[in-house]
DNA sequence: CAATCATGTTGTAATCATTACAACCTTATG
DNA sequence: CATAAGGTTGTAATGATTACAACATGATTG
């Protein structure tokens, strides 16, 4: 699925999800945006247009989109939470040079871990940090 | 490398650290416990044998291991950090249901990611989360 | 041994992300 | 309209983490 080509509010809909204004205006921030903001990332970006937008509707619709299997938490960062409009499994990779963020293409054998463990896996996480292209280009 | 064999403040030294009291304290304690604490874990065992431990002490201690590479953040819980021992590269498997954190045996090839996108691997991290076999068990 | 200096520890206060909660507003339904 | 359910907002609380300054400790030098 295109993120590009969703009808968000139908999106929403068949997440089990009412459409409201402030719903859609932020899931569209995903659509708009092939970042990983955190909380306050978009709630600076939309309050500039939505001048009566809480940061508390930012936190309650995240926490939503995460419970209704929308958005992935990234906890990459110490201190904040990012959030990812995920369409399929995949990894972070954070530089700790410029402190970008990237996808990366990567998938575990969770089969194999299941049968070792005996878990039933829900989510997996997956990230590494270093550094990336352009930062080892500048200071060899 | 056995964790239990280790000459504590051989083992500091080793690291650039001097071995003071409470760092010994603390790093025995990962030793004494094979799990993944909290600060505040290891602040409320030790502070019943060092009354006077200071929280902050405990910080300061945990992020020089750290930044020594003695030991790792484990980026799971979303409200707190916790920290592992790692003598090699894992994954950690946290239950939803009993929330536990179990070690797995897991590796990705960072080196077909370092070829497929130029970058540095400085560390990599693996979480997976999902019901462990007990809770399986219990509730169907 | 005493003096001195660097380093480690402690406690308090500040910071900052996140959540709780109550009041208010909006929307769907009859 | 009237009403109820749900969505939004703002403020206050929570809780992990850090900043900072005072104090204690341990090593070094004369």
């Amino acid at each position: 699925m295109q993120r590009q080509t969703i009808d968000i509010p139908k999106y929403l809909s068949e997440h089990g999800i009412k459409a409201s204004y402030q719903r859609i205006r932020i899931l569209k921030y995903f659509q708009e945006h092939l970042s990983h903001p955190t909380v306050n990332d978009i709630y600076q970006e939309l309050v500039t247009e939505i001048p009566t937008l809480s940061k508390t509707t930012v936190y309650n619709t995240l926490n939503l989109f995460v419970d209704n299997n929308i958005l992935d938490v990234i906890l990459i960062e110490e201190n904040e939470a990012r959030y990812d409009w995920s369409m399929k499994t995949h990894g972070h990779f954070k530089c700790i040079r410029c402190g970008d963020l990237y996808d990366i293409s990567v998938d575990i054998n969770t089969e194999a871990i299941e049968n070792a463990y005996g878990f039933h896996t829900k989510e997996q996480h997956i990230y590494i940090k270093g550094v990336c292209k352009n930062c080892a280009k500048t200071e060899h």
